[in-house]
DNA sequence: CTGACTATTATGTGCGCACATAATAAGCTT
DNA sequence: AAGCTTATTATGTGCGCACATAATAGTCAG
């Protein structure tokens, strides 16, 4: 006997939420009812629907029941890049240079960010990442070296801040910007690019619990393009 | 008697990684051996990890078991923004104006992202989204009027065509691009900025089951953040 | 030693049940 | 009729069990 898994039935929720069999803003049988209609379990209806409410295909309430949304808030999931692996995924040897590594007191917008108190000393870490010995993206970094491992050993001349702080300072949330820029007179310099060039890049905090770990800011070459799949 | 919630063994995971009792690279015990320890069910502990295995944070394997990444590739989920809540959301007013509205073949190498033969008719809209009067975005789609319902109705001269859509035509899936780009001469008359000026754009295609919807091109005045959390 | 077969083992998932929780609906009092 | 209290109901979650599945380790024939 084959059973229904709790792919068959997810397949089915869409399946009905494509054909309009659930029209957007209706409420769809609850997972009772759904259970014995399709020779499940209400467990096995339960977590199908729970994953599809999780991407915003689905709204559930306690008691108020499951609707097909209006005006579904779809969510993507991107991978947040290990940058060397980025570019060896992309069939590219990586390279990388530390251009900047120094102590020093960051401005305070970015103390506010990371809710430090002022005048907290941080470390600045200004690298360049190179694929096939192109530039290919340039790493400004500050990092909280006293949320971290002692990082005697790491001088960051051959291994990236990026990697040396997924190994050694597991975090737990942040956030993540995406925009664009005009490249200034550095930026250009180390990315050989005309002054001015449209460039991607990407901020990020991270936190361990509610310790800033890090803060950066990535600015990619020109005609760098992020992924994701929907 | 209080329970131990699948939240609660997620959190105590996320801890021991956290401080390293459960090393970078290392094996964790098993689901059996963690139920007994933590005082619950075997499904318990193996909803919390494996949701923590979804989001990166660990790597299950059949019989393999479960270890702590040494190279987390960890997710980020952001929320696929519908404009005119986007810019509600900061508190402006949304204006829409349709520029553009044909019925073309489109390039070539589009129809192949779409998967669509040869030569296929399509419709072209060209669309610009306001903020407080002030121009926010514009919208350059392509939609396959094969694979939606009809839309003798919809002239996207008040709803934009981003609306209509994600209204009639739900989708399953898609992918996103993000990137930047130099303002032409058009989008720079259309978004009031300089010519050159860098731009932050988001392209995107979508698919219902393997029929394809639309492909969108958005691109946004100057300053414009995406953002997400981890 | 090699390659094919066979245990073994950890995760993946389904089931039926129970109870918790949140949101709504119904009823009751004043 | 307004406001408080009490059912009712759909989802959320835990438990113990069973079996499926994938990957590994071990075994044995040649």
């Amino acid at each position: 006997m084959t059973q229904i898994t709790w792919q068959l039935v997810q397949a089915e929720a869409l399946r009905r939420i494509r054909q309009r069999e659930w029209p957007p803003g209706s409420q769809i049988p609850h997972e009772a009812v759904l259970a014995t209609e399709l020779g499940c379990s209400r467990a096995t209806v339960n977590r199908a629907l729970r994953e599809l409410a999780k991407v915003g295909m689905l709204e559930r309430k306690r008691k108020a029941g499951t609707r097909v949304p209006l005006n579904p808030v779809r969510k993507a999931t991107f991978e947040i890049p290990i940058i060397r692996q980025d570019i060896e995924n992309r069939g590219q040897r990586h390279g990388y240079r530390l251009l900047h590594r120094i102590s020093a007191i960051p401005p305070t917008d970015l103390l506010l960010r990371l809710e430090l108190p002022p005048a907290t000393e941080m470390l600045h870490v200004l690298a360049l990442h190179l694929a096939d010995d192109q530039p290919f993206c340039l790493e400004d970094r500050w990092i909280n070296t006293a949320a971290v491992p002692p990082m005697d050993t790491a001088d960051f001349t051959k291994l990236s801040a990026n990697e040396w702080l997924i190994q050694n300072a597991g975090f737990t949330n942040g956030n993540i910007g995406f925009g664009a820029t005009a490249a200034g007179p550095e930026a250009a310099s180390h990315l050989n690019c005309a002054p001015g060039s449209a460039l991607f890049v990407n901020t990020r905090v991270t936190f361990a619990g509610d310790a800033a770990i890090t803060s950066v800011r990535l600015t990619y070459a020109p005609g760098y393009q992020m992924r994701a799949q929907i």
